[in-house]
DNA sequence: AGTGTTAATGCCAAAATAGCATCAATCCCA
DNA sequence: TGGGATTGATGCTATTTTGGCATTAACACT
């Protein structure tokens, strides 16, 4: 290890706010971050820390060679980038962050074919519910769920994602078919909700095509789809859920769609981010297959929804 | 050693033309050159250089690759200088280049007091009279007689450089002291000839302030000022000298200027040459040591001429 | 006060490195 | 045209560097 590299394991250190995180980070031992920074000290001849046992703070000269650090690793990077645009064959080590249930269904299918293609291609699927950063993080690819807020990344539109409004068979026995928005907003509903995110309302069209939020009554609420929607069929909550959730439940009567002629906007789309306009090979052929895995303009979810044309799309007259 | 180390190593080795003389540049082994070369390749994946048995050319991905590895030297460099900043007692390897003369005459002394004062700074002095590539040669300050024409470093004026026609005593008694330019251009001289500049001519102001070209009659010719001082004290040749090149020859009487009625104009003056607009603590130092040692505006070695504010300067009336 | 976390340090095994010797290919100069 | 010298590659080994573990000391939060 020398300089350069001693300058980028400072920076990391800063970024985390402290040396145990930056060695989690890198898979090692603290003790060697801790060797590494004085060594950089005492290459520099500068003390870049100011250390209290416990915690530390950056001195002037600290403040200025992270600076510093953060051009050199932006260059180095871009140099190793440069490299691989030379690679006929993708290798190396792609590093994928996305929200749990789009890991599982639709990028990790994608993964095991890419990697049977392209086994010189090592894959970290790294899954998520909250954003991360993915350039101190440093992540290639994320797959995400709504609009991105970061600028500095680049962001492409994978698919739409439109909005349903499902209950069991059981649950419609039960507080019969619901034929009015104010009629479903009495009803039990499961409800997506995080720190981040919380969707405890129905935001749709009305005849004057406005949009309008109807406030529904959430008994029950996740960070999770799954175990939402796995609510749902136990036949004790309707739920309003983006296509993507949906596998065969639809199609095997185990979910039906509620208020089909209510008109529901699509909700935010899917997007990759990733931090590059031209990526490596690796990483620009694993989001080709993504997209085309996942298909155009009828994502792949959507052909579990029977009708799907029709639901949810009333013109208003 | 990592990734930009081995690009830097890469530049290195393009700059030189070879892994040998790269190698020697480092003081290292050739193989240790090859290794990491070869490493760096494995490590991007990409073929670098095309390689005959004894030779090599760079391949497109070299060629980026070296474009890159120049502005990581630079930046790297930028990044330890911007540390140096910081240090309140000079310290580190300082690498000066000079011409032979200056550095015996000039530098070393000025070393030898610097290093007293301050122990933790070491030097290499390179004696070279034809000009370096400070840059790629990893010089921090070089002394040079002469405009300087590469115009990527700063270069400050240290002192003038007046010129002296000198003979000694018995060349005189031999020859007849000259008493015209016509008269002195028959006589033999000792002139500097190197492969970079041939001084075979006496530039002199004339009675209508024209600047005067006398070509002259040079029998010894050699690339040391301090042999050429040598031929003429022994009474053979005479000489038309930088002033820096003399010590207690006049005033020891060993030497006596001819033709002081002459207009002599400066010739190029002492520089110094330094790659950075802000210099390490050492170097600034160091370099206003040996400005302080010759002296302004009269340099040291002008100490050693009797008389010169009257000689070589006869106002044209 | 007690518990847990943090960074520094010493120690040891493992990995990377530099130098040496050798080799094959090539250049150079006579 | 044919030795002699030089170049880069490679295998081997001693040395250096590194990473992980255990311990310690200082601090923070209950």
């Amino acid at each position: 290890m020398d300089t350069s590299s001693r300058l980028i394991m400072l920076l990391e250190v800063v970024e985390q706010g402290s040396f145990s995180k930056a060695a989690a980070m890198r898979n090692i031992d603290r003790s060697v971050i801790s060797k590494q920074i004085s060594k950089l000290e005492e290459d520099l001849g500068v003390r870049l820390l100011n250390r209290t046992t416990r915690s530390f703070s950056l001195t002037a000269a600290g403040a200025e060679m992270v600076k510093n650090a953060k051009e050199l690793r932006m260059l180095l990077s871009e140099t190793v980038r440069l490299a691989e645009n030379y690679h006929q064959e993708p290798r190396g080590l792609l590093r994928i962050a996305t929200s749990h249930t789009l890991g599982r269904r639709y990028i990790q299918p994608v993964i095991n074919q890419f990697q049977k293609q392209f086994p010189q291609v090592n894959v970290h699927l790294q899954l998520d519910d909250r954003p991360v950063d993915l350039i101190s993080e440093g992540y290639d690819l994320a797959f995400r769920i709504g609009e991105p807020r970061d600028s500095s990344l680049i962001a492409r539109k994978i698919a739409r994602n439109r909005m349903l409004l499902l209950a069991s068979p059981e649950f419609i026995e039960t507080y019969g078919m619901p034929q009015s928005m104010d009629e479903l907003a009495q009803l039990p509903a499961a409800t997506y909700s995080s720190s981040h995110k919380r969707l405890d309302s129905i935001t749709y069209i009305n005849d004057q095509s406005e949009q309008c939020e109807q406030v529904i009554n959430s008994v029950y609420t996740s960070n999770d789809g799954e175990v939402i929607l796995d609510k749902v069929l136990s036949g004790t909550a309707y739920c309003i859920t983006p296509a993507f959730l949906i596998e065969d439940e639809i199609t095997q009567g185990l979910l039906t769609p509620l208020l089909p002629q209510i008109n529901l906007p699509d909700y935010s789309a899917m997007y990759a981010l990733y931090p590059h306009r031209d990526l490596p090979v690796r990483t620009r052929l694993l989001l080709e297959a993504v997209r085309e895995y996942i298909g155009e303009p009828e994502p792949r979810w959507e052909r579990n929804i029977p009708n799907l044309a029709e639901l949810y799309r009333t013109q208003n007259s």
